[in-house]
DNA sequence: TGTTGTGAAGTATTTCACAGCC
DNA sequence: GGCTGTGAAATACTTCACAACA
């Protein structure tokens, strides 16, 4: 039923989970026209998107909100909770697990760690943070799944080995590296300096362009 | 010379400016095949992304170091600085902005704004926090170039119109939705759960794959 | 009637492969 | 001899358009 899906295709299932917040009228139906309308896709697209994963559209009628809702969250994943720990307790990595979508789609933050001793044995949030020298025992023991990685380029390789090894799942990591990790291990990076270069690239050319 | 770049190359010269850092020797060549060898892309990608700029390697040599860095620098619009602002001044706009490389790449945070009286005032880094309310009058004065919208859902579309009316050129948008804004003002989405469920959803496949 | 699901057509992007030049 | 620059081929992704059907 399912073989390649491009990545391309995983952000817009997230939009389409995203668009469903808004709908109040649990029981009704959407068309992919208006799934289309509120992300910036067109309706052939949704349609394509969603057949990858089965026909759960009513010809005629559209897709049924509630159900829906629950294919998307089957599909991205998320319709179960994930063990998730933050190696590195800076802004970014506390930024993201503040969030209140963190929570609400199933990412529960179980440890922390920094390799700081100033920083080691502080409260953040509902956790205190461990060392980074105890990185393996802790995981394992808490059967960490997914690790969001911001620790500095230096430590990255080595953190993001370490977590492999006791059976993490998948990192998203911050640092500006690519990590080598075995293929079989997702890895999601994030780069916030290269979205603002590729904001003045597009100004540039426009700019050059006349 | 250049006509519609796709975003995946743009992305990939960040990476190759990126690459870059780690040659001490600055009089030197780097070939395709080794850029491509830190990126993880072909030696052909590679020369197809640099040849829709221009022609700048030599055969049998390839691409003089400190040329091509400063040819990637002019092409991603930083070889020059940019005016950013940051609206919202929570830990992530303020993870970004204190990125070292956030200041290496010439964007210069010249003002921030909040609209939570209590951080009105506060220092932050070499700002003081301004009343989210002054933002016309602020941005127009010390001629905003680029925004980083770090606000609920909620506010970001009335300080993205808002930023646009008084010149703004770009805008970074942590907000969970679509911006509303004319097309001529590019737009960049960060959703950092959204890189989570493209994780989950990598792991989730593989585990029904078998 | 209205809207899905989907092959087929159309575009866009990547890879190949090799002539051309250093 | 080695490596770029680039058309041409291959592949990937999107859009079209329409049969199927609630």
């Amino acid at each position: 039923m399912t073989r390649k899906i491009p990545q391309s295709t995983v952000r817009r299932l997230s939009h389409y989970l995203r668009s469903l917040e808004g709908f109040e009228d649990e029981g009704g139906t959407v068309s992919s026209e208006e799934l289309a309308a509120r992300g910036q896709t067109t309706a052939a697209q949704v349609r394509k998107d969603l057949s990858h994963f089965g026909s759960f559209g009513k010809r005629g009628l559209g897709y049924r909100v509630d159900e829906l809702r629950s294919r998307l969250r089957h599909i991205l994943g998320i319709d179960r909770p994930w063990r998730v720990a933050l190696v590195g307790a800076g802004r970014i990595g506390r930024a993201l697990i503040e969030y209140p979508d963190f929570r609400a789609r199933g990412y529960e933050c179980v440890a922390i760690f920094d390799s700081d001793p100033d920083k080691v044995g502080r409260r953040l949030g509902d956790q205190t943070i461990r060392d980074a020298a105890t990185l393996e025992e802790a995981m394992e023991d808490l059967q960490v799944e997914l690790v969001i990685l911001a620790v500095p380029a230096e430590a990255a390789h080595d953190v993001a080995a370490r977590a492999v090894d006791v059976g993490v799942k998948g990192i998203l990591n911050f640092a500006p590296i690519r990590l080598n990790v075995p293929p079989r291990i997702p890895v999601q990076d994030v780069n916030l300096v290269m979205e603002l270069e590729a904001l003045s690239f597009a100004i540039s050319q426009a700019e050059e362009a006349g």
